[in-house]
DNA sequence: TTGTAAGCGTTATCAA
DNA sequence: TTGATAACGCTTACAA
């Protein structure tokens, strides 16, 4: 079934019927209705590879998504499903190529061989030999995460550092004095992952600028490190009252541990950080927190990717996103005074 | 960059320069090193459009999902995950298609235009028009999950009923006399979802076999909807002593129902279901379920899916799974006697 | 061992 | 208002 066999049918040419298809030529109201009745006879859709051919475009776009090994995080998952769901909006397709993991036939076969009109890139590293990748084979691209260099490229992100900070801040004119940035894991913090990094310059400076004592550890992206994490926390810093985190996927160990060692949020203890808002208001008590707009951000990745294929020569443009944190209830003013969480959680 | 320059600088023709990357016709030793060091030069790879056109298939298959707006589950991410992974080992392409909800042009897209050699459909209903799409299309797909009737397709489940029907009996076993099914949402059951019916089934037989009594409810896919369904089960219910659920994104509430409601498990009550590994090892206590192999099944819905492409003519084939259910540690004997757990929780 | 040429299914230019 | 035809970049039969 192709286009010539409805112009037979029809018995117009094949351009004739192109034409009524496409609209960019005049074509006699009789001929279009004749047409159109043998392509709905026949179900008939133009082989969307021959048109790619002919036009020098696929309608297609690639989404870099990290290796299947490693398990999306809901965050991932969010920003997956948007641009899914905004592409499908404005009648592009996605393919998906998982990389990440060094050598990667997938990926390369997404920037060489013209399947896709562009690409956006998740989990960008502050290093990413894949920018390179992409600006030398002039294929258009937009990162959902940006490097530490400012490379010539489109982004969109979220102000880790800045919204640490936030949280820090408000954790201090609560009165906390000692506070923990609980992080990502230490795989992703020394293979260059921007948001870890970031956060810990934005903790670090809102530390030092009220003068707090802040520690930070790593955790691993589940329930499990994160109730590890937190026993470990609490161990080795009784006089802790506070924790921020942009370890989503670690919220309801961190909660479990406060709970077994009964410690009762907000009162003897707050929790704060950056996440998707399910997981905050998933949290008990729900978490006061800056909401990654996920799904947002997705749909913002695909109109600034669907801008540059339009206008390839157009400076590339940055969206920085810092989401206000909502106010819930896992945060209050520090405990004062004696007796410690330590002997309360032993009593 | 295409063959045809490829070939000029190498002053050879351009059929010499495809059979050297392809290997299908012998090529002079010198020659094809002059043709690969040109290659190398300018990092040609051939145009995957141009040869999908020639070759008739396009190296892709299309993964449809379920429409965004409902977020995916782990399981499906799982499935997602796992199939992207399982077509990058053998170089190819996955197009992803939300799908699910009614009228949908990205599916038509991907059934009428030739866009892929194949497609894996995931989340299909029991009456599934999306099914007679692609056999009237002639596309050759594979479905995670199957219809009610054997419609002539390959596929590859989970045994639902089945499964919970060992669930109960090992409830049963245990002595527990009055026992729950927490199942998917409402909206799911009624849009003819196949698991939640077949879970139904499963349930109402072991209820019957066993003479128990048996409740059954439905539940939303999220933490909190299982919170207030398990409340809700304790008030209606009190002497309620088991339940099995097949809705793995509830688990965390119904962790926190009981706990809340000072429940002990699995002393005062057992729970049991199926689910993915992780949610099953998340659980407080270690959740009794059977670990549904998510992994796997990506991994063996592309091989189905890749047979049938060869051999579209096969009969289609069937994998029902019935993974063995792990014993952990949140089932055990039902309390015996009174003071029942209605006084216990309100002691 | 290599080259020529047809053809995959479109779209769009040029003629009529 | 419509038709013939070239072209997109590739693979592969057929010739040499």
């Amino acid at each position: 079934m192709n286009i010539g066999e409805i112009a037979r049918r029809a018995g117009v040419s094949r351009s004739t019927v192109s034409y009524a298809l496409s609209g960019k030529r005049p074509v006699a109201t009789s001929t279009r209705r004749r047409i159109q009745d043998v392509i709905n006879e026949l179900g008939y859709r133009p082989n969307a590879t021959a048109r790619a051919l002919k036009e020098g475009r696929t309608r297609t776009i690639g989404l870099v998504i990290p290796p299947a090994g490693n398990r999306l995080t809901h965050m991932q998952l969010d920003f997956v499903a948007s641009v899914v769901e905004a592409a499908a909006r404005v009648d592009l397709d996605v393919l998906l190529s998982p990389s990440g993991g060094g050598h990667d036939r997938s990926f390369e076969r997404l920037v060489s061989e013209s399947r896709v009109d562009g690409v956006i890139l998740m989990e960008i590293r502050l290093e990413d030999p894949r920018v390179g990748r992409l600006q030398a084979a002039g294929l258009p691209f937009v990162g959902i995460g940006h490097t530490a260099g400012d490379h010539q490229m489109s982004w969109i992100d979220v102000d880790y550092a800045g919204l640490v900070q936030h949280c820090v801040r408000h954790l201090a004119d609560l009165g906390h004095r000692r506070v923990a940035l609980v992080t990502r894991s230490r795989e992703l913090i020394s293979a260059g992952y921007g948001p870890a990094r970031r956060a810990s310059e934005g903790f670090e400076a809102a530390v030092a600028e009220r003068g707090l004592d802040g520690v930070e550890v790593p955790c691993g992206d589940d329930a499990r490190s994160g109730q590890e994490c937190v026993v470990a926390l609490l161990r080795s810093h009784p006089d802790l009252t506070a924790v921020t985190t942009i370890n989503e996927a670690a919220l309801p160990g961190i909660e479990r541990a406060l709970a077994d060692s009964g410690i009762e949020v907000p009162y003897d203890f707050s929790v704060t950080g950056v996440a998707a808002k399910t997981w905050a208001e998933d949290f008990r008590p729900p978490l006061t927190a800056a909401d990654v707009p996920a799904l947002d951000m997705g749909e913002k990745a695909v109109s600034l990717l669907v801008e540059r294929i339009a206008a390839p020569d157009t400076p590339p443009r940055h969206i920085l996103l810092t989401p206000p944190i909502s106010l819930r209830s896992s945060t209050a003013a520090a405990p004062t005074g004696r007796p410690s969480r330590v002997s309360r959680a032993t009593r």
